[in-house]
Order: structure tokens, then C-alpha cells, then sequence
DNA sequence: TAAAGTATTGGAAATGATTTTCATTATCAG
DNA sequence: CTGATAATGAAAATCATTTCCAATACTTTA
């Protein structure tokens, strides 16, 4: 039997079907190596099958944010872009952003130290403000070597 | 003499005038306690002097974002919310958000320990990538009390 | 001070990403 | 198979943001 991706299960305990476009929507979004925008992924499924729709694009991100196995950010660009979450238990990995070129650097070799730090944090606020912390997102800002010259 | 804003001194020295529609959406941000989106600005501006137009709320954002006295983040709304930048040397803020009904909680009462945590990873950001770190924005997603029940 | 140059402004139109509508097609339970 | 439901795609509608352009306000220069 063929390994299942971790997010085959609660796409199926959802109820939703794993149609072409869906499943060719979540290849794009497996093998991309940047954060893609929901016209990205159009053009590149559009190659591989020309009758999908940017709507059902649309609609598959959005449901698939919904099952919690795609995550959308916005930087300030004017559009969404999108990337598959990791693995449940996994790391995690945040994010660096140039502020002059845009470039975006995932960083995940997060740290002990730092994975102790953000329960501690996360339980904090658990307590104080009673809320039940579900996933969190750290962004660093900041410019790239290129970007400052040599 | 009075005694001037913290950004005061960036605007001036930007060589940008301070004018009243200026002024107006600074001091609408000055006095909010939520995250405003432009239209929210402008709404309130117009209010205050009906002559300024949607189009200066979204040129002035744009310029006080460059002068870094204006933050402005994104949050899968599709518009875009923006508010004061903490004073500098301060001790800048995080954000809790309600996944359920979007409600953002600013989280201000930064430990010391959480100051020097970022500052650590912050420096090993900046050997590791070589990447001149500005600024940083945590966010914490969970689901409030009221969005749980009782 | 008057003229000229530059910065700022506001309204209208354009843009572009995302959502909605609606008719068609694929899949599933009985 | 038959009827019910889920999924799809094209076109139209929305809506935040940007661009264009002509009018003003302010500053500098002569
Ligand atoms: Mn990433
Ligand atoms: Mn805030
Ligand atoms: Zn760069
Ligand atoms: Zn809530």
C-alpha cells in the first residue's frame, strides 16, 4: 500500500472528494517551492489540465484552508498567496521578508530553546486573555545581502 | 512648548509637509483602538472635514508606511488594516486573533524574557541568512472564550 | 511681492484580485 | 438505473486599491 499524505485523512473525514482539480491543485502546492498565489497555481494547473477554472482554484484553497491543510497570507501585494502547512507535530517554520525585494526565506530549523519559548508564550496567554491557541505565525522583517549592496 | 509626537520629527525631516488631511488621519490613528482599514479612516476623516478624499487616506498610509510610522497588515480580509507603529525603543506588541468571529486583541505586556528571546533568534536570523532585521510580527490565532461558549 | 516651480489634493476612471451567480456535469446512495 | 447532492467552469459582479489628471496650496526664486 502507497503512503498517504498526512492530509489525505481529513480531506476524506470531511466528506469532501479528492476530484482532479483538487488533487492537481495540492501537487502544484506540494512540489512549489515558493509561496504561490492563487493565479500561480491557475496557470501551472491550467498546463497540466486545461479545463480547470481559476474559480475552482479559488474554491479549493479556500476549502482547503478550511480543513486546515493550506495556509494564506497576505503581504501587502495586493494579493493572497498560499502554501501547504506542515506536517501536524512537525516543526513549523516561520518566515524572513525583504522589504525592498519581497523576497520571502523560509526558515525552519527552529530551536529547541525557541519551541519551549513560544509554549511558554502561548501559555501565558492561554491564561490571560482565555483564549485557545491554535497555531501561531512569526514574520521577521528586514533586507536581504543583495538588496544592501555587496 | 508643546510637546511633539514621536513621529513628529520623521515626518519633518522626511521634507514632508504636515497637512491637515495629514494630521487628521494621524490623529485618527492616534486615537483608535482597533485596527482600522482605509475605508474606516476615511469615513472618520470625512467626518472631520468632508473636502478629503479616499484617495489622500490611501496616499498619506502609504507615505507614513514609509516613514515607518504606519504599520499595515493583512489578515485573508481582502483589505488591508493599519495602525500606529509603537514608539521606538518601546516595547512593541504582538496580536492575538479570534479565528471564529476575527476579533484582534493587541498583546502588549511583553515579558523580558520574550524581549530577549527575539532578540536572540533575531541575531541568529541575521548570521544565518545574513539578513538586517527591522522588525518583527507575531501572531497568535486561536478561538476566544465567547467563540467557544459558556 | 510676483512669478515660477513643486508638493499635495480630490474626483473619476481604471485595475485587478476575489466572489457570486447560474447552468452543466460528475458522483454517490438507494 | 434514478434522483439527490457535490463539484465545476464561464461570465458577471464586487470591491479594495491604484492611476490619471486637472485644480490648489505652499515654497523658493528673482
Ligand atoms: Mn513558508
Ligand atoms: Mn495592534
Ligand atoms: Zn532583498
Ligand atoms: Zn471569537
Amino acid at each position: 500500500m502507497k503512503e498517504q499524505p498526512w492530509w489525505y485523512g481529513r480531506l476524506k473525514d470531511s466528506g469532501a472528494r479528492l476530484t482532479e482539480p483538487r488533487e492537481i491543485v495540492l501537487e502544484i502546492l506540494r512540489s512549489a517551492r515558493e509561496h504561490l498565489t492563487a493565479t500561480d497555481i491557475y496557470i501551472q494547473a491550467h498546463r497540466m489540465k486545461p479545463s480547470i477554472g481559476l474559480t475552482t482554484v479559488y474554491r479549493t484553497l479556500e476549502l482547503l484552508i478550511k480543513l486546515g491543510i493550506v495556509q494564506k497570507f497576505e503581504l501587502g501585494e495586493g494579493k493572497a498567496r498560499f502554501e501547504l502547512v506542515d506536517k501536524p507535530g512537525g516543526e513549523g517554520h516561520h518566515h524572513l521578508v525583504c522589504l525592498k525585494c519581497r523576497k520571502i526565506i523560509d526558515y525552519s530549523d527552529i530551536t529547541n530553546d525557541e519551541k519551549e519559548f513560544l509554549s511558554r508564550v502561548e501559555d501565558r496567554l492561554k491564561r490571560k486573555y482565555d483564549f485557545k491557541i491554535l497555531d501561531h505565525l512569526m514574520w521577521f522583517y528586514g533586507v536581504c545581502r543583495e538588496c544592501r549592496g555587496s
